[in-house]
DNA sequence: TTGTACGCGTTATCAT
DNA sequence: ATGATAACGCGTACAA
C-alpha cells in the first residue's frame, strides 16, 4: 500500500480509501490510484486488516468426519451460507476424539474466528471452557451440550423414531428391535430412549429389544440371526443412523434374513435396493443452514436468549417397512 | 501479551519466548510466566503473528460441491494431512462457476493462504493470473490446466476406461456405449476420447456410441430405450462418473432395460444393488492426500520441476458387467 | 478532498 | 538469560 501511495503520489490513507471504496476521493485521483494498483498488482493484506479491525470474517466448522455424507452435507450448507455473507469457512475434523477437538478449538480461537459451528465429539458434558472464556459465539449441531444455555440445532429424534415405529406397526409388525449406534453418542442414546418409550406406549409385546453399537457386519449378522430364531422372532428393525443402516443391509444380504427395516438418514440409492429402503430423513442441509444463519446473527450482535432449534424429520416411505409377504415387486406393479 | 509481561514482571519478549517454547528462558521465570498466562487466560493472537511472520499456516481447498462424495473424500483427506502438519484448511466452493472461482481465489490470496488445492471449475484454460502473480503454490486435482507447468494430480482416465471396456468385452459384450458427463468437464472429454480410441482399437463393431451430459433420469431413460431398440442393440454402457451412474441406475430401473454396466467411481452400496455394480474406482482419498503433501512440500521450499501425478484406477468387479444371462443370483450361489 | 500519526499484538534484531 | 525497540500493513482519529 505504501508502494502504491508513493507511485501515485498520494498518501497511504488515500489508497486505503480507494481500496475500500470509501467516499471522499476525487474521481481522477481514484483512477490514478487504481491504475497503479493494477500495474503493480497490489493486493490488500487481510492479515493486517484483521489485526486492526478485530474481526476475521471467518467462521469454523468442526465435525468428526468430513467424508460422512451427513456431515459433508452440513459442511456444504454452512460453507454456502458463509460465502454468501462474505465469511470464509475453516473446516476441521476432530475425528471423534474429545482431546483432538479441544486442540482444534484452541487453535481456532487463537485464529480469532468470528464464530464456531460444532458437532461435539463423543461424550461432551459441557461447553468448552476455552471457547466460553473467549466469548466466541458457538452453535452446536446434531448434539446438545450440557451446562449454560447455548444455541443448538438438533433434529427431532423422538419424532423420527416414533414415525419409524408407527410405520412398522401400521404395516403389521409387532416384534420390532432397534439397532442403535454407539451409546457414547447422545443421538444414539436419545433414539434408544425414544424407542423404548414408544415401544411400551404402543403396548408392543415383550421388552423392547435394543442392540447398541459399535456394530460390524459380522456382529449384526449374528444379532439378526439370533433375533430371527427366537420363538417370537423379531420381524423388523430400525437402524440408528446411516452407518448402521449400511452395515445392517450388508448383514441382511449376507445372512439372507428377511426383516422389515426403517433406516435413520436417507441415502442415495435407497430406492434402488431391493426392497427399497424406507428411511427417516434428517435434512442435514437445513440443519447446517440454520446453524450458520444463527451463528452469523450472533456475530452481528443478536443478544436474544440462546435457543435450541429442533428440526423435524420426515419419513420417506418406500418398501422395506412392509411385511415381506405384502411387498409388491415394482416390476410387477409398473 | 503485554498484560502477561506486566503481571509476571518480565518483558513481552520473554513472554513470547515462553509461549513459543523458544530456548533461553530460565526454568523458574518460565513457570512464573506460565502461571500468569493460565491465570488471566491469555491466548496468542495468530493474526498478529501472521502479520509479522508472513506465513499463515493455512491452506485452502476449492471444489465445486462439498456434498458430492468424490469431493468430500478429497476434502477429508486434505484436511487430515493439513491438520497433521499444523495447517488449517479453508474450504470454499465455486459451485462450478469460473467467475465465482475467480472471486474465491482472490479472497484466498488476500488472506495470504500458504497454498491452494484446486479442482478447477468448468473450462479453465490456464492458471489463474492472480494466483500466478501472488506466487502462492497451487496444486490442481482431478483436472489439469493449460499454460505453464503446474503440479497436478489426476487419475488415469484412459486406463480406467480401458479396464471398463476390456472387462465388458471379456464378458461377451460387443455393443458398448458411453454415457459421459457434460463435455465441459475435462475429465468427461478425456474419458470420451479414451473410450472412442479403445473402442476402435479393439475392433468393436460400428462407430463408438457416446452420449454426453448433462443427463437427467428422463433423458437417460429415453437414450437407453433408443439404444436398446436398434437392430444391433447396445448391450452395455459405461457411465462417466458417480452422478451419471446414479441417474443411469434409476433410468434402468424405471425403464426395465437390462444392460451391462460399469460405473465410474465406487459408491457405498454398489454391492447391494441388483445386480451389484462393477465400477472403476478412483481413490479420491489418495488423490487428496497426494495433493496436500505435494502442496506442503512446495510451501516448505521444494523447487523441483512441476510434476503431474497420475493415480491408477482400480476395477472393482461385481456383477453388472456380465451378460444378463450369465449373472448368477447371489442367493443361489451362497 | 487529502494527509499525518498512532496503534493493533506479535516477532526479529540487537543490545545488555 | 533477558530486555528495548522497531517493524509487519492496515485502519482510525483527527488535522489540514
Amino acid at each position: 500500500m505504501a508502494d502504491v501511495a508513493a507511485e501515485a503520489h498520494v498518501s497511504v490513507k488515500t489508497v486505503s480509501r480507494v481500496v475500500n471504496r470509501e467516499p471522499g476521493v476525487r474521481r481522477d485521483t481514484e483512477l490514478r490510484v487504481r491504475a497503479v494498483i493494477d500495474r503493480i498488482g497490489f493486493m490488500r493484506h487481510d492479515g493486517a486488516r484483521i489485526l486492526r479491525q478485530g474481526r476475521t470474517q471467518t467462521i469454523a466448522l468442526v465435525v468428526e468426519d468430513l467424508a460422512n455424507p451427513f456431515y459433508s452435507q452440513i459442511s456444504a450448507a454452512v460453507e454456502r451460507e458463509a460465502r454468501i455473507r462474505q465469511y470464509q469457512l475453516i473446516t476441521a475434523s476432530a475425528e471423534g476424539s474429545p482431546t483432538r477437538e479441544r486442540g482444534v478449538l484452541e487453535s481456532l480461537i487463537n485464529r480469532r474466528v468470528d464464530g464456531l459451528v460444532v458437532v461435539p465429539a463423543g461424550e461432551r458434558p459441557a461447553v468448552d471452557p476455552t471457547v466460553a472464556a473467549s466469548g466466541t459465539p458457538i452453535v452446536y449441531v446434531d448434539r446438545p451440550v450440557r451446562g449454560q444455555a447455548t444455541d443448538t440445532v438438533i433434529s427431532d429424534n423422538p419424532g423420527g423414531v416414533r414415525s419409524a415405529v408407527e410405520h412398522l406397526v401400521a404395516n403389521g409388525h409387532r416384534r420390532i428391535a432397534l439397532l442403535g449406534d454407539d451409546a457414547e453418542f447422545w443421538t444414539a442414546r436419545q433414539r434408544r430412549e425414544a424407542f423404548v418409550q414408544i415401544h411400551d406406549a404402543l403396548g408392543l409385546p415383550g421388552d423392547a429389544k435394543v442392540s447398541m453399537g459399535p456394530h460390524t457386519v459380522d456382529s449384526l449378522t449374528e444379532r439378526l440371526a439370533t433375533w430371527s430364531r427366537e420363538r417370537s422372532p423379531v420381524t423388523a428393525v430400525i437402524t440408528g443412523n446411516n452407518r448402521v443402516t449400511l452395515a445392517a443391509l450388508h448383514a441382511m444380504r449376507r445372512s439372507g434374513v428377511e426383516m422389515g427395516l426403517v433406516g435413520y438418514d436417507d441415502f442415495e440409492l435407497a430406492d434402488l435396493i431391493e426392497p427399497a429402503v424406507t428411511v427417516v430423513n434428517q435434512d442435514p442441509t437445513s440443519m447446517g443452514q440454520k446453524a450458520a444463519l444463527q451463528l452469523i446473527a450472533r456475530i452481528l450482535g443478536d443478544e436474544s436468549p440462546a435457543q435450541t432449534v429442533v428440526m423435524p424429520t420426515r419419513l420417506i416411505v418406500r418398501e422395506s417397512g412392509r411385511l415381506p409377504a405384502s411387498r409388491s415387486l415394482r416390476k410387477a406393479s409398473s
